[in-house]
DNA sequence: TTGAAAGCGCTACCAT
DNA sequence: ATGGTAGCGCTTTCAA
């Protein structure tokens, strides 16, 4: 079987106690006895069980993510620089797709919850606030991703996406566009709420119309649909897309329909993703800093754990656009 | 604080041993005390530790997952199907992104161990076969996911890449190409051998050349590189890239260089993920089975730590080829 | 059908 | 500087 400290303690004539303190470093042992022990775990092969550690009051070293969709592009990155980010302190990651369903995200918590995840990542947009106070009034660290609570002290990490929303409707603004139409994710989503908000605040004095699609949705095919109604009904040259898989959608709605982009329409997306860039034509997007995204969250929320206080820090990263190929000024018309 | 077994059994005024049984569905217990302990543990909200469950000898109902990169395509993809098989019996699954090197896989291998994980799914393709048998050794269950150990016992599931080189040679030769291009990944990753095998089988005995990239790679900047590379060196008709990534960049190469496609020359892909279906033009390429991958190899590993042995069954899923835009004749030339 | 008690492997407090 | 020991919360014989 494997060696417990049991083992070392006896190989070493010490007692488990002493052991357990030069695992952890802690009180004073002397060089001579840290030596011996120390041998004897490197001979025995000795590994220390996360479990029992864990069982007998330390942390697990193991933080819960809450997201929609890790077979999504976006999601993907962010977890890869969550995953970094724990990687390099010690933490592990475990990945929970809830498919935007309320009771697969709160099956997830409940398991989150008896394995005693030392902190949660949520970046899914819809856990209910009594939930998350629930969850934080039982010990558990939780930080927010791309998404904040008024009023309530949880710390997240944010893109301005007030400020995306604006920086997409500037471009297409300054290129001339006015009349344009907006595909978006439910605006009961915090973040495309705040990246309507945004787009509509830049368009506010101006002579453009804007034209809101009445569905909204998240994948491609959505992204295609909705762009097929938007285009019949209304005289857009130019469509924003609340996401880059969205606009991924409009792009192939326009190809169906012998629509040239940039030519006849321009086409702008959101978050930057790898979708982006290898679309023809390539897209302009606001480009979120998504691995940064990922990062940034897990370290909040290990610093949190590690000075064994609920984070609440606020921390806000800024968008950018990215000029690619599917936007121009509009056509002329007669 | 939170209750444990004592709280819910001092409440019902039997032993913890009971309450431990109806928590288990073990032993036999009167429905009069079942009821009564069922109620307690709704009143005081009960939930049972999963780690001190563990440390008395149970699971922890947590799978390891090795991966060389949660954010590509493919592997989000096959994480997104191990994800769901696991959840569906009540296991957790641990992303560990490897980048395909050795010393991080090693690390994580460790934590992992350390965290007693229930088993593992190795999906990198260079773990040593000395550490998988110290791994198995111990009593880790381990279940390789598109690679085998010849000889060693260990499941796995794979894809036949061999017959997957196979379609993608036979459809392009019977369009007509007799040189060919091939794009690939390190062959000492043994799918991108088995592919390259498979592709050559199928060209043997025809009169067509084929021509292997001397450098291999993995992600779209290397494979707009290599395709350069090709190009400048030989007058290939076709060129077959082992993933659809470095098909992805072979197709920008193209358009750097003003080479049509398919009419210049045709592109196949392989994997089927996202981005061959997004791109322009779409790409042929050869489909595995990708989330399934994911599902049958978590599932079989899951029946190997629930039947308490090491999974051993070898399963083999079927590759398909799908046919899009990218492929055409060899254009006629005087 | 139920319960007492011995672990599982480790931490941390209190002595020494 | 070191050790004894009481937990942590649960599982599992073995008796009753």
């Amino acid at each position: 079987m494997k060696a417990t400290i049991y083992d070392i303690a006896k190989a070493t004539g010490v007692s488990i106690a002493t052991v357990s303190k030069v695992l952890n470093n802690t009180g004073r042992i002397s060089e001579a006895t840290r030596k011996k022990v120390l041998n004897a775990i490197e001979e025995l092969g000795y590994e220390k069980s996360a479990i029992a550690s864990a069982l007998a009051g330390k942390n697990t070293y193991t933080i819960g993510f809450l997201l929609p969709d890790i077979n999504n592009p976006f999601f993907a990155e962010v977890a890869r620089g969550a995953e970094d980010a724990a990687f390099e302190r010690g933490y592990s990651v475990l990945i929970c797709s809830t498919d935007h369903r309320e009771e697969k995200e709160r099956s997830y918590l409940k398991t989150l919850r008896h394995k005693r995840m030392d902190g949660l990542v949520i970046a899914t947009g819809t856990t209910p606030r009594e939930t998350l106070e629930e969850l934080m009034d039982e010990g558990v660290r939780i930080v927010l991703m791309s998404r904040e609570i008024p009023g309530a002290l949880i710390g997240s990490v944010m893109v301005d996406n007030h400020r995306g929303g604006q920086l997409a409707a500037e471009h297409l603004l300054s290129l001339g566009h006015r009349k344009i139409g907006l595909i978006m994710e439910p605006l009961s989503i915090g973040s495309a709420h705040d990246i309507f908000r945004g787009f509509q605040k830049a368009a506010e004095g101006t002579d453009a119309e804007l034209f809101v699609s009445k569905e909204t949705g998240f994948g491609i095919e959505a992204g295609a649909r909705l762009a097929g109604e938007m285009l019949a009904r209304h005289e857009v040259t130019a469509l924003f897309a609340a996401n880059d898989e969205l606009a991924v959608g409009v792009l192939q709605a326009c190809r169906e329909r012998g629509i040239r982009v940039p030519e006849d329409l321009s086409v702008v997306g959101y978050d930057n993703t790898i979708l982006s860039r290898i679309v023809t034509p390539a897209l302009t997007t606001v480009a979120q800093p998504i691995y940064e995204l990922g990062r940034r969250t897990v370290h909040l929320l290990m610093d949190g754990i590690e000075n064994e206080n609920q984070p609440k820090n606020r921390e806000v990263l800024e968008p950018r656009l990215i000029v690619r190929e599917s936007t121009a000024p509009p056509p002329i018309h007669r």
